[in-house]
DNA sequence: GATAAAATGTGATAAATGCAACAAAGATAA
DNA sequence: TTATCTTTGTTGCATTTATCACATTTTATC
């Protein structure tokens, strides 16, 4: 449960007081849950409707195939959503878990409760789903950047593009990546030492610079 | 604008009556215009914070790059959302545009009044918003497949992968593809050469069936 | 500070993919 | 109907990408 202070920094409950904060946990039959580094927070293999809201930390959404590649889908931070039906397993054979990169809050909520008319009418009912409705659009332009960037033919364009985004996203051509390379091949969804080769060529053709995290765009 | 019989088939307006229906037009600024086939429905380098809700028809979301080459980058039906905050533009270079593939009818609103509190506090603005909230869901949940799909290694693990997701989608291990072979390798953002030559092989491997756009999963 | 673990950087070689070009089959329009 | 355009199917060859293997650096842990 949420203090006073957490609530007002809350993505998923901002805007809403206390005490109806209170009568909307039972309604939403909301639970909290905190986890350390490297935990497993959620299964996707569990039954259930339940979506989580990431409140605290940060995490990854990794699917591992029958042979074992796993491959980052997402990247979670404060604010962001997860659940099964916000997923799709095109394969049964995968398993799909968020894991925890640091410690973090995660708030569930039941949520085709969200989608239907509230019976006990709770007075913020609908300030929650605009908030809701909020934080999936957000992950539907990240999941649409993403579409961007994997939908490049080559490992050039893939990087190019990703690159593109972070700049227009941080305002500026110079920037540090949020992640390790490692995790960024897997981001582009390609192998890390065609990736690192690429890196090279894009550096020695003056499209870049680059040292570490550190990237600047020069076209 | 909707008579009141396309108002009860609306996804967007499910569940308001026509009173409210004709009230809120206003309010969200809502335009609704029809389209022919082939037609440009709308021009992302177009500034304005729109949404536009495919009411009838079928149009694809595609992306044209510097040197040309256009990448499908949704597929629309009725029902599906659109818009410069809910897609993602790597490059500034990029033209993105809504083509119609049929005939077409689409309904621009106002997004930013969505998510703001109602100042004439329409008796269903809250209703719309849930129906907003669910049709953006479902386009989240249609991105997240599309990752599940471009995040595969090879063009023989995308083509599996997409195509277990249809046979879930239809039900059947047995289904047609929904658009042509040569749009198929578009949307797994591969060549169309290569993809059809991949397609040869499971098939001679036994692990698919197929004729035309006849697929049956055998594995 | 020592040690282990993870991340970075590079290269040789094999495999997968893209490209260009063409023919045949189907669909569409005049 | 013919003529035209799109889609499907196939190939040889060039290019890109993956695999594997290793050395080096950085980061985390005790």
């Amino acid at each position: 449960m949420l203090s006073k202070e957490e609530l007002e920094g809350s993505p998923i409950f901002e805007g809403i007081n206390y005490e109806n904060y209170l009568a909307m946990l039972s309604c939403f039959q909301a639970v909290q849950k905190s986890y350390r580094p490297e935990e497993v927070a959620y299964d996707f293999s569990r039954v259930g409707e339940q979506v989580g809201i990431l409140e605290r930390g940060e995490a990854s959404l990794i699917r591992i195939d029958e042979d074992g590649v796993s491959t980052v889908l997402e990247n979670l931070t404060a604010g962001n959503v997860f659940g099964r039906s916000l997923a799709f397993s095109g394969d049964v054979n995968d398993s799909l878990e968020v894991v925890c990169r640091t410690a973090c809050d995660v708030l569930y909520i039941d949520f085709p409760h969200i989608l239907k008319r509230c019976e006990k009418a709770c007075e913020h009912h609908s300030l929650l789903v605009r908030n809701m409705l909020r934080l999936i659009t957000e992950k539907a332009q990240t999941l649409a950047g993403r579409v961007d960037v994997l939908s490049r033919r080559s490992i050039r364009d893939k990087l190019l593009c990703y690159f593109r985004q972070q700049a227009e996203r941080e305002g500026s051509d110079t920037f540090t990546l949020p992640f390790s390379l490692s995790m960024l091949a897997d981001y582009i969804a390609t192998d890390r030492s065609a990736m690192m080769r690429e890196l090279k060529h894009l550096r020695q053709e003056k499209l870049i610079q680059a040292e570490g995290r550190e990237i600047t765009l020069l076209c």
